[in-house]
DNA sequence: GCGATACTTGAATTAATTTCATATAGGTAT
DNA sequence: ATACCTATATGAAATTAATTCAAGTATCGC
C-alpha cells in the first residue's frame, strides 16, 4: 500500500530529476530509492517514470502520482502546522536581517506562504548591509539573521539552510564564452561589480582572488538587476548565486561560468535566539524556506 | 514521521469509536493500534484522544489529524482511480439487482458517488424482486446482485461486503417496549409485516419462527417507509436491517429490539460474472460501497 | 573502447511494526 | 466490597518491511 513515504520520495525525484539526488536530499541510499520506485511500479502495475540517460523522466502515471504527493503533502504540513498552534501560543515577532542581498529573490515568497500560515506573528525586514549581525541579535534589535555562519553561543543558534553554488557572470559575446570554468587569473586586472558589502563578506573576493594574489578594480550597485546590466553593457565581470541568474541565461542577457574545477560554493544558515529558534513558527519558517527553494531553486544541495 | 497508515488507522477509530473494533477492521491486533496512537501521541506531543469507559473519544489535535485523513484519503482514492484508467478500458455496463430492499437506503448515495468516478460506465438498476438472480446474470440480464450469498460457479464470483443486524421493530408504547431483546414467542400469532417476496428470502422467518415453528400471521408492503407507518399504527410488527430504522428510532416513531440473545445477523455479498468482478470499475463500486457503508451505516461489521 | 554517470538487483542487515501475554483501569451487578 | 466485564496500555519477543551493501548493467560522450 502507498505511504507519505512513498509521496515524499516522488517529490524528491520530481525536484532533482535523479534517484541518487533524490536520495541524499531525504537521508536514503539510492538504491533504496530504487528499490522503492520498483515496488511501486510493481504495486500499481504501470510504469512511473521512463528511465533516460540522464536520470528518470515521469511518465503520465508517475505524473499524477507526484500530483498527488504534491496535494497530500500540502495537506499534512497544514494540518501539522494547526497541532503546533493547539500546542501552545502562536503570536510573535519575526524581525529579519538579511546578510545576502540575493536572497531577497527567494525570502519574499517563501514571507507570502508564511504570513498566510502564521498571520499572528509580526514580520519585518531589516534591510540593509549590517557589519555585527550577531550584536542585533544579542541587543534584540532583531531575531533572525539569514546568511553565512555565524559563532553560535549559548543564547544563539544557528540551523543550515542550503548550499548554493555561485557563478561568474560575463557578457554574452566575453572572450571566455567558450570556456567551461573560470579561474582566478581570468579575473586579473577586470572590474568585479558586487554589492556595497566589505570585501570578506564577498566569497568570490575571500576565497578565490584574495588568496591568489590576483589584482583586481572593483564597482558596487545596490541591486541584483544593475550587477546585471553593468555586466552586460561590458562594464566588469561579477559572482552571484546560480538560481538568480538562470532567467536571464535563458533570455541570452548573460552567460554564467563556474568557478575553479569544482565550483565556488556558500552555505546559507538562519541564526537566532535559542528560545526563538525553538518556537513552533520559527521552525514553520525555516521549513518553508526549504521546501520552497528546494522546490524552485535549481542547483542548491539542502543542508 | 507521520504515514498514511497512521490515518487509516484515524478513520477506523473515529467509525468504530473503539481501539479494538478499529483494529479489526483493519486486520491489525488492539496491542499494534494502542502502540501507534501512543507514537503519534508522543510524535506531536499532545493527545490525540481521550480514554473514556467505552473506548476513545476524540481531542481537538485528534479530530484535526482526522480531517487531515479524510481528506488525504480521499485524494488517494482518486489518484489511485486514475491510474487504473491509465492502465486499461474504462468504459462498461453495470446492471444491477438486489435482492434486499432496504438495501437502497445505502446503494443511492453509493451510486452517486460511483458515476461520479466512473462517468463511462453506464449503470442501470434491476428492480423489483426475481426469483433466480443467478440465472440473470447468466443469461447475460444482469450485471451484479447485491444480495444474500450466492453458489460460486466458474463464471460466476462472489465478494463479502458487510454484515448487518436485523431488529424486531414495534409501535413505541407496545407491550415489550421494556424488554431487552425478543424471542420467538413474541411473535406468536402477530402480525408481520415484510416485502413481498417468498417466506425463505425472509431472514427472520427462516431463521427464528419457522425453527422455533411459532404461528404467525404476514401482510406485505413494498416500501420501507410503508412498513415503518404500518408498525406505528400498530397494525404488526417487523424485522428489519438496524441501519434504515436509526432516524425513525431517533425520532420516536418506532423502537427497535435485538432479536434473540446474540442478535440475528445477516450477511450481504456482491455477485458478479467473474470477468466483470475483475475489472478496476466493478472492484471500485465494491470499495465505494464498503467505504461509505463503514463510514455511514451503524452497528455493520465490514467482511 | 574506456571512463563517467545512472539505475538495477539480490542478499545481508537494520529498523520498524506487530503480536503475544499480561497489566491496568473504569464500570456495573450482586 | 467483590467479582466480572469491557476497554486500553505496556514490555518483550517475533515478525515483517525497509534499507544498505556490493556488484552488475546500460548508455552516453570522447
Amino acid at each position: 500500500m502507498i505511504e507519505l513515504r512513498h509521496l515524499r520520495s516522488l517529490i524528491a525525484i520530481a525536484e532533482t530529476g535523479k534517484l541518487a539526488a533524490a536520495a541524499e536530499r531525504i537521508y536514503l541510499t539510492q538504491s533504496a530509492l530504487s528499490h522503492q520506485v520498483k515496488l511501486l511500479e510493481k504495486h500499481y502495475g504501470i510504469a512511473l517514470f521512463e528511465r533516460i540517460s540522464t536520470g528518470l523522466r515521469f511518465t503520465p502515471g508517475g505524473t499524477r502520482l507526484l500530483r498527488l504527493a504534491h496535494q497530500a503533502i500540502t495537506l499534512v504540513a497544514d494540518a501539522e502546522r494547526d497541532l503546533l498552534r493547539l500546542k501552545e501560543d502562536h503570536s510573535g515577532e519575526l524581525r529579519i536581517v538579511l546578510e545576502c542581498h540575493t536572497c531577497f529573490d527567494w525570502l519574499m515568497p517563501v514571507l507570502d506562504e508564511f504570513r498566510q500560515a502564521w498571520p499572528e506573528v509580526e514580520v519585518d525586514l531589516v534591510a540593509g548591509f549590517h557589519s555585527a549581525p550577531l550584536m542585533l541579535l544579542e541587543k534584540g534589535k532583531a531575531d533572525l539573521v539569514i546568511g553565512s555562519k555565524l559563532p553560535t553561543s549559548r543564547a544563539v543558534s544557528s540551523q543550515p539552510l542550503f548550499r548554493f553554488e555561485i557563478l561568474g557572470v560575463l557578457p554574452i559575446d566575453h572572450a571566455l564564452r567558450a570556456r567551461r570554468t573560470l579561474e582566478a587569473g581570468d579575473f586579473a586586472n577586470q572590474t568585479l561589480i558586487t554589492y556595497p558589502v566589505p570585501e570578506d563578506r564577498i566569497d568570490m573576493i575571500r576565497e578565490v582572488l584574495k588568496p591568489a594574489g590576483v589584482p583586481f578594480k572593483r564597482r558596487t550597485a545596490e541591486l541584483t538587476i544593475a550587477i546585471l546590466q553593468l555586466v552586460a553593457s561590458k562594464r566588469g565581470l561579477a559572482a552571484l548565486p546560480n538560481w538568480g541568474l538562470k532567467n536571464y541565461i535563458e533570455q541570452d542577457y548573460i552567460i554564467a561560468k563556474r568557478i575553479g574545477r569544482s565550483g565556488l560554493w556558500s552555505d546559507l544558515y538562519a541564526t537566532g535566539a535559542k528560545a526563538l529558534m525553538k518556537r513552533p513558527f520559527a521552525q514553520d519558517l525555516l521549513r518553508i524556506t526549504r521546501e520552497q527553494c528546494a522546490a524552485n531553486l535549481d542547483g542548491i544541495k539542502l543542508l
